[in-house]
DNA sequence: CAACAGATTCTCT
DNA sequence: GAGAATCTGTTGT
C-alpha cells in the first residue's frame, strides 16, 4: 500500500475518475476502497463550480489533491477530491466505497459515504490521504447515467467497478 | 429580503 | 413510490 503521487489529482476530473477506482482512501483512521465517482468540471451545468467562486465551494478553486466538503439540503454531507490545476473549480465525488467489516448498504450513496466515515465539513480544503495497494481498476471501468442531479444528466461521467 | 432549487437519504405507505 | 428534513447560493422584488 503505497502513497499515491501528488501529480495523481493534476489531471482533468474525467481522468481522474476512472483512475480513482479501486484506490483507497484514509480518513480519521479508517481506511475505504472506493468503488463508484463521478467527475464534475466547471463547464457542467450541474458542477458547484459552474457559476463560479462562492465561500461554500471555494475548496474546489483550491489546490488539486485536497478534499472539497459540503453540506447537501442541509442534511448530508458528500466528499470530493479536488482534481486539475487549482483554479480549475475541478472535482470528483465519491460516490461509494466499501470497508472491510462493514455492510456494504451502509457505504454506498455519497451521503452514507461521508456518514461512515465521520465527514463533515471541518474536513473541507483538507490534504487527501490517498493510496494504491496494487489492485487493478478495471480496464473497462462502467459508465453509467447521472442521478440525483436535474441537468447534464446524459453525460458519462460515473464510474463504478464491476459489481 | 423572500422565494426557490438542489451532486440525498430516511421513513412510511 | 411519495414526502420530509433543512442549508446554501442564485435570482427576482
Amino acid at each position: 500500500m503505497r502513497p499515491l503521487p501528488a501529480t495523481f489529482a493534476e489531471r482533468d476530473a474525467t481522468v481522474v475518475a476512472p483512475a480513482l477506482l479501486n484506490k483507497l482512501l484514509r480518513v480519521h483512521g479508517t481506511v475505504a476502497r472506493i468503488t463508484e465517482v463521478e467527475a464534475y468540471t466547471a463547464d457542467d451545468p450541474a458542477s458547484h463550480s459552474f457559476r463560479g467562486r462562492t465561500p461554500r465551494n471555494a475548496a474546489m478553486f483550491g489546490h488539486p489533491g485536497h478534499w472539497y466538503v459540503y453540506l447537501i439540503y442541509g442534511v448530508h454531507h458528500c466528499v470530493n477530491l479536488v482534481t486539475g490545476a487549482e483554479g480549475d473549480g475541478q472535482a470528483v465525488l465519491i460516490r461509494s466505497v466499501v470497508i472491510d467489516g462493514i455492510d456494504p448498504r451502509r457505504t454506498c450513496g455519497p451521503g452514507r459515504v461521508c456518514k461512515v466515515l465521520g465527514i463533515d465539513r471541518a474536513l473541507d480544503g483538507a490534504v487527501a490521504e490517498l493510496f494504491d495497494d496494487g489492485t487493478p481498476a478495471p480496464t473497462e471501468p462502467l459508465v453509467s447515467p447521472r442521478v440525483g442531479i436535474s441537468k447534464a444528466v446524459g453525460w458519462p461521467r460515473r464510474w463504478c467497478v464491476d459489481g
